[in-house]
RNA sequence: GGGGAUGUAGCUCAGCUAGGCAGAGCGCCUGGCUCAUAACCAGGUGGUCGUCGGUUCAAACCCGGCCAUCCCCA
């Protein structure tokens, strides 16, 4: 197999708030395995994310706490990190965009685009709040929604329709600070010229066919409705400075620069582990391939702004495959803490271990479409797939070794039939996975269980103790064999849970080293154990989320 | 208002790229088995494929309208 470099870049999670289920299955749960996967097969891997940390709905959020920005910012950064740490979701780093060494780089990309005239001077009308002294953000100020008459719409939007809105569009525009009417007044900015590069992204996009049709679909149109000039500064002063003179009142706009903190958490990674150039490999090496993953909401910004910035700049690879997800629902509608729809990844951890919430999470991955999150299904699935169909075969095979006190014995299975199909099985699910599949591929490994328990049932091996110690062996090694299989594919999916089943076997080598030792006909030295995976109680369940 | 999706068995979802006898897991029913966590295995039950129309010898799949839900609109 040839090895490549992979770079799995991952959403960065805006830090005003807890992270809910619905993040992990759009973006972080699916990369995660996809890294995990990588590594087994042999590919070089560098995999980041980052704290997203300037802006204005963290600005609002720490006016009406009554804190910095920065608090906010610090709260958040800390708390996504626990809560990854968690569920084993494990980058290789997590960066802020608040380091200087970020602003260097969106500083960097701002000159360089400029230079190359892909960023230009010019001027927008924006609220300007006579009493406060300063131009205002579009969501400090609220008035009355135009379309739908909703009385404290926001500047950017309408909470009540949804319609995207201009502050200017409100009747009756007040400034949420002050109280104060704003004042409609012209002010300078900079803007990034799409419009130069839609050529090229059109072209670009039209080798892009690989991709999931709804992300494609998606920016063939966007693009095709003609791309603008757009914004990348704004009047606040939460963000990277911009580095010119004159414009110090000023920052660069949060969408322009967070983007950027891909290349810098690659950098600092680079640096850390002494081997600062380390990240150019996988930005320059036109053999390296990025992949980003993100939920539905963020496709844009990947699929047409991120490459076109890219392009401008000069040099970078461009996305290799943004396999975005839709959304996870909770009852059909959107997980929202503010709203109280659904739960925090801490609250669920605190209730199911964290294997648990992987594998059923994977197993709803909203890869094709919205899919619906439930506790019933969490504790039936779980129960039925993960532990019934895999942990109790384990434990039951082991358990029948340990019963009959029997040393198994290597044999040479690997033309035994159940043997040929289990690695077909291993084959088809590199497939998928290499595709980022990332829940077909666990149900082939359900269909591979289930084969498994169908082996055993088959090879009867309580009637061969008694009559056929050679056919004995040989079944309960074939097996263990598949069991070896089984353990090394759910690796990426519950790698915890994973590494202590592959204890429990006795295999004599790491469970890292085993997608290219499935051939060995090695010892099992296995070691009975109380039950692997101790099932759900719905009720108890329940009442750990309650509390 | 414009755009991207979704709607298939009681439940959660595949199938749609390339039209050809409606699928999986769970649930439920029947049988088997005893190594195992009321587990496992085999067989079965179960659907007007959101809806109305069009194209076709043939439509879950292609085309158009409508309804419901999710997301985006810088």
């Amino acid at each position: 197999m040839v090895h490549i470099k992979v770079l799995i870049n991952c959403a960065l999670p805006y830090a005003n708030g807890p992270l809910h289920i619905g993040h992990i299955a759009g973006a972080y749960l699916g990369a995660d395995v996809f890294a995990r996967y990588n590594r087994l097969i042999g590919n070089q891997v560098l995999y980041v994310s980052g704290s997203d940390e300037y802006g204005t709905p963290i600005t609002v959020r720490a006016e009406k706490e009554g804190k910095t920005p920065r608090e906010i910012a610090d709260r958040y950064y800390e708390e996504h990190l626990e809560t990854f740490r968690n569920l084993n979701i494990n980058f290789d780093i997590f960066m802020r965009t608040t380091w200087p060494e970020h602003s260097d780089n969106a500083q960097d990309f701002f000159l360089k685009l400029l230079n190359a005239g892909y960023i230009e001077k010019g001027t927008m009308i924006a609220p300007y709040c006579r009493k406060i002294g300063r131009f205002m953000p579009d969501r400090y100020i609220e008035g009355t929604c135009p379309y739908c008459h909703y009385p404290k719409a926001r500047g950017d939007q309408c909470d009540n329709c949804g319609r995207t809105l201009d502050p200017q569009d409100l009747i009756d525009p007040k400034c949420i600070l002050s109280g104060e009417t704003p004042e409609f007044r012209e002010t300078d900015h900079f803007f990034l010229r799409l419009d130069l590069l839609e050529d090229r992204l059109k072209e670009w996009i039209s080798t892009r066919s690989f991709w999931k049709p709804n992300v494609v679909a998606y920016t063939q149109n966007f693009i095709s409705g003609g791309l603008k000039r757009r914004p990348i500064t704004r009047d606040i002063d939460w963000g990277v400075r911009i580095p010119l003179q004159g414009y110090e009142t000023k920052r660069i706009y949060v969408w322009f620069e967070a983007l950027i903190g891909y290349i810098t958490g690659a950098k600092e990674y680079s640096k850390r582990i002494g081997n600062p150039d380390l990240w150019k490999e996988f930005y320059f090496d036109p053999e390296a391939r990025n992949y980003y993953f993100i939920g539905k909401d963020n496709i844009p910004f990947h699929a047409i702004i991120w490459p076109a910035m890219l392009m401008g700049y000069g040099g970078f690879n461009l996305p290799y495959d943004i396999p975005a997800n839709e959304y996870l629902t909770f009852k059909g509608q959107q997980f929202s803490k503010s709203r109280g729809i659904g739960y925090s990844v801490d609250d669920l951890l605190k209730a199911v271990p964290v294997d648990y919430l992987r594998y059923y999470v994977a197993s709803i991955l909203p890869e094709t479409g919205d899919s619906d999150f439930s506790i019933e299904e969490l504790v039936n699935t779980v129960n039925s797939d993960l532990i019934d169909k895999y942990g109790n075969l384990v434990y039951r095979v082991v358990s029948f070794i340990d019963k009959y006190d029997l040393k198994v014995e290597p044999v040479d299975v690997t033309r035994d039939e159940e043997f040929l199909y289990a690695i077909h099985s291993f084959q088809a699910f590199l497939d998928e996975l290499s595709s980022v599949h990332i829940k077909k591929g666990l149900s082939i490994w359900l269909d591979l269980a289930i084969y498994a328990n169908g082996f055993f049932n088959r090879s009867e091996p309580w009637k061969t103790v008694k009559i056929d110690r050679n056919r004995l062996n040989h079944d309960l090694y074939l097996s263990l064999k598949i069991i070896e299989i089984l353990t090394a594919m759910a690796y990426p999916y519950i790698p915890a849970s994973s590494e202590r089943m592959w204890d429990l076997l006795g295999i004599p080598f790491r469970i890292d080293d085993s997608y290219n030792r499935l051939n060995e006909m090695h010892t099992f030295d296995v070691r009975r154990g109380s039950i692997p995976f101790v099932k759900l109680d719905l009720e108890s369940v329940k009442t750990k989320l309650n509390n």
